[in-house]
DNA sequence: GGTTGACCTCAAGTTGACTTGAATTCGTAT
DNA sequence: ATACGAATTCAAGTCAACTTGAGGTCAACC
């Protein structure tokens, strides 16, 4: 029911119209068809798009959304892989956690230097999880 | 004491040197001079390091960081700042959870597409937090 | 039936964060 | 003293994710 046209996604979603073509064109979304030129979009898309914008601020690239996320109905990856990304998310989620921490510690602490300060080197110390360079992406070639 | 050159940091970094030449260029850390051309480092860039990439898997921008983190001891930014980016991330930290739980259930759940599934319908719902196209940056001009 | 305004396409431009390459300069081991 | 390898600079290239602009189309209102 209802088929919208781009604009209304834009308004639902804040996303601007052309940001939505842009998705349309790398198969991220996909129209449920054309009226004359103009694409109608279902209502469901709008879901879609919060996903997508939520697995952005988990640092996903689009390739990887568009592989997790079922865009017309067909791809969808297999179980394993989805909770390994969740994993990946969980360890973020430790990681932010740690930063907000820093944040507020470096914040309160009345030291001159936080290098110097101890609290801020115990949270420093023992980490793990270093260069972020590349992103939880999607490449695998034979498992 | 002891000072690192640029394949020590590297290497206890994992990041590339020209990664660090670049940071070092954009002001984001400090040599502690040169010897010869080479630069050298003092031992606690290492740890200035770490945050910064702790920080940009928070989304943070390498100018955030820049304002965040004493590059060389001086900028310092505030504490209301400071907090509020501190407040930012627990946000942040929220939508993950939300994306994870989200990942989780599509990996789990039977039906066929999750957009007829009430629960995903349910997980998907009241959340603003929309586009988030303008990460979390430092622009601020009258408050 | 003509003009408007929302939509379209396609190519090119932008930004952030780096990487790569060519040409050069050191410090150290032989 | 010379040669080697590691470090340097600087310009240019790359990639993702969009945005912008020029020029075209179409449905609808007057």
């Amino acid at each position: 029911m209802a088929l919208l046209d781009i604009s209304e996604v834009a308004k639902q979603t804040g996303l601007p119209a052309s940001t939505l073509r842009y998705y349309d064109d790398i198969g991220l979304i996909a129209s449920a068809g054309r009226k004359g030129l103009r694409r109608q979009f279902l209502p469901e898309v709008v879901a879609q798009l919060r996903l997508i914008s939520l697995g952005q601020t988990a640092g996903f690239s689009l390739t990887d959304m568009a592989q997790m996320l079922p865009a017309n109905g067909a791809p969808q990856v297999d179980r394993d892989t989805l909770h390994a990304r969740a994993d990946e998310i969980d360890r973020q989620i430790a990681d932010l956690r740690k930063l907000r921490d820093t944040l507020r510690h470096v914040a309160d602490c009345p030291a001159p230097s936080h290098l110097d300060c101890p609290t801020f080197q115990r949270m420093m110390a023992a980490s793990g999880r270093w260069a972020r360079r590349d992103k939880p992406s999607a490449k695998r070639s034979a498992p």
